[in-house]
This record gives structure tokens, sequence and C-alpha cells, in this order.
DNA sequence: CCCGGGTGTTACCGATCGGTAACACCTGCT
DNA sequence: AGCAGGTGTTACCGATCGGTAACACCCGGG
């Protein structure tokens, strides 16, 4: 029939993204969705709208696809915290707050799975592996990060404070895949905006506000 | 040779257990430090003393062995939410802070991976998987628990006070597999302590303490 | 004594997985 | 025209996985 050449220019269905790049964001909705080791790479590559051979030309291993797709969401937040510091220069508690909205903000988006670093760490538990050093190295760096936060806000605890945002950040992405709650997000934002407000005046005692 | 039945009585190596236990806890031990994907059948029956076939002869499929590993644990935890209701008969406060005490416990036992429960759901990310729908089940009873707890202490904020306390929980067990803060276990608890003191007034306006 | 239920052993199945080889193709550049 | 590099296609490999069949075994009870 003479559909030879008819619609050969949409053919390929018009890439726009480099194929790397597209490889790492169909690894990277998939492995959210599916679980790391519930996809394999044959179906990462075809929603990626290539192939097994071609994903093996950029990438040495699946472990290392892993890693590299982790890297880009590590330098992703990191992106975020530094244009959080610009933002509020010389005002860590607006740090902390702005924060909290952002991270609210994504679990509202997030249905069902949680964080997808958290998730990560439970589906790998070699302690050798690349993926797992670059979070667990990337949360220590944020950890510090909120630490310094809490000690320029003037905190009367920093590091029992740091830990208390830590928690609620940690909990709240944590309880989105156990329970349906809608509130979370706000919560989450209204606890941390009363920590700050809250350890304001050192001489207090008061790590939340939990009363009124 | 001769070494017929010398040692015949030991060569079953005491079970002391029968075999379905045996495979529970070998399941329970290898699904929490390799990962429920991670580990085979085959290595479980080995580690429980048994071999495959018999494992089978318990359990229809490994789904269903997971689906019984975590119904074990949910047991497990709800009558230690039972247990606690009785130590502390109305003392709402006292339930909380105590269930903040065993939790610190657990995650100081708790080397590198956190929570086994809510690994289990970063794994099984099919909603319809058998165990995923019990721990959820779970959760949703134990924040109602936990909810009916703060009402009856008179919280200003009842639901607030839930979710904060959820997170800190929450929080703490995903903090563990992140960093290798010592402090966790403790800070979570001072941090109840503090949630719980400071929500005493009910013209109150604070959630957690953390400025002295 | 034999019988029967619970257990161990071996071998096997089909499916899927991560990863590779070989080769055809298409496209743009010179 | 011809070359070269990036891409697609197919087939395949070995390993491992979940799950099953068939059969030997052991041990206690009638």
């Amino acid at each position: 029939m003479l559909e030879g050449d008819m619609t050969r220019r949409t053919q390929k269905p018009r890439p726009a993204l480099p194929v790397r790049e597209r490889i790492l964001i169909a690894a990277g909705n998939l492995f959210h969705t599916q679980g790391i080791r519930g996809i394999g790479v044959e179906a990462i590559a075809e929603a990626a709208g290539t192939n097994k051979m071609t994903l093996y030309r950029y990438f040495d291993s699946k472990d290392e696809l892993i890693a590299e797709w982790v890297k880009g969401i590590v330098a992703h937040k990191e992106e975020e915290w530094n244009d959080l510091s610009a933002r509020h220069r010389g005002d860590p508690r607006g740090q902390l707050v702005d924060w909290s909205h952002r991270v609210a903000a994504k679990l509202a988006a997030m249905e069902q799975r949680g964080s997808a670093l958290a998730n990560a760490l439970a589906e790998l538990p070699d302690p050798d592996h690349p993926a797992r050093r670059v979070i667990q190295a990337y949360k220590v760096r944020e950890h510090k990060r909120v630490l310094k936060l809490c000690r320029e806000a003037g905190f009367a605890d920093p590091e029992l404070t740091a830990n208390l945002f830590y928690f609620l950040l940690e909990g709240a992405s944590g309880c989105v895949q156990c329970i349906g709650m809608k509130r979370i997000g706000e919560d989450l934002v209204e606890l941390v905006q009363r920590m700050v407000k809250d350890a304001r005046s050192r001489g207090g005692t008061r790590v939340i506000d939990v009363t009124h």
C-alpha cells in the first residue's frame, strides 16, 4: 500500500529531549510508582521511547542508572536549598518555614507513594550500593544545614529543634503512604510555623505550640 | 563407619519451635535486613532450618508469607497498645509518653534499617497487595487511637497534636536509616514529653516546648 | 508390625531478569 | 556518493526467581 512515506516526519515521536534525559525521567517515574526492584530495565527503556541496548550505552548497569537518578534528585534538592537561602538571606526561620511549604506542596502531588529517597533507602539495604551512599551523604549535609539554621535562629536547643524539624519532614513524607490524610501538608506547615514562632525567645522552653 | 546412631538425637538441631514459627521468624529477619524483594524463598527456608517444599506446605505463596509476617508484627503492636492502655488507664498523656519510650528503645536496637512496616510499604507499591492492606488498616487504627488519646488529654487541637505525634514517631523511625544520629531516640522521647506537658493547659497555644 | 502424616531431597518448570553480540538502519556531514 | 556515529532490532546468554512433582524418609501410634 502507498502509506510508505506519508507520516514519515512523525515516525520518531519528536524526541525533544536527549535520550539520556528521557531514560532518566522514565526511570524516575517507574522507580517511584512501581518500586526500584519492581521494574525491569526493558520496561524503562520502552517507557523512554527507546530500547535496552541504547540504555546500556548510557549506563553501565541498572545500579548505576539508579544512582544517576538519585543524583539528579539530590542535585535538584540542593538547588532548592540554595535558592531558599538566597531568597531568605539572614532569615533562618523564614527558610525553615519556606522549606516546609515546598515539602507540603510536593506531598499534595504525591499520591500513595512517599518520598522517593526514603523509598529508595528501604529498597536498597546494601550499605555499599552507590545510590544509598549518595542519599545518606545528602541527608547528612541536609541535617547539618538545618542544624546551622537552627543555631542562627537562636533557638535554645538547636540540636533538639533541628531533629524536631527533621522528624516533622520525614514523618509527614512517611505518613503519605500510610494514611490518606489530607491535612498532612497543612499540618506540617502549621507545626513548623509554630515551632519557629515558639522558639523565638531564647529564655523560653517551648518547642512547638500545640495549645491554642 | 560406625557413626550411625552416635549423635542421632541432635541430628534435628532441636526444633524447639514449630516449623511455621521458625519460617516466620527467619523470614522476618531476612525481610528486614535484605529487603522483601531482595531475598528468595529458598534462602528463607534454609535459614529456618527447613526447605522450600515445607515452606510451601504452610504458605500458599511468597506474598502470603509476607502478609502473615506483617500480620504478626501488627498483632504484636496491637498487644502493646492494649498493654499500654491497661497500664496507664485514665492517663492518656502517660500512654503517649510511654509509647514514645518503647519506640525509642526499638530504634536503639535497629541498626541502619528503619521500621519494618514503613520499609514494607516502600517495597510493595501494589495497593492490592495483601500485606499492604494489612499495614494500612493498622496505621489507620493506630492513628484513630492516637487521636482519641489526644482528645482525652484535652489538647486544644487534638487533630493537629495527633498528627504531630504521628510525625514524630514516623520521622524518628525514618531517620534511623538516613543518619546515624545517636540522639534520635532520646530526642523523640524528649519531644513527646514536652508536647504532652506543653499542651496541658487548654488555653495555651504551644505544641512543643523547644525553648528551654 | 505396618501404617500414615509430617518432613526432607532432588529435580524440574516457565518466567523474568540484567546484560551482551551482531547487525541493520537512518541521518547528517563532507 | 560515501562515510561515520548514534540508534533500533533481534536474538541470545546465564542466573535467579517463585512454585511444583515425585519420591524417600523418619517417627509415633494403632
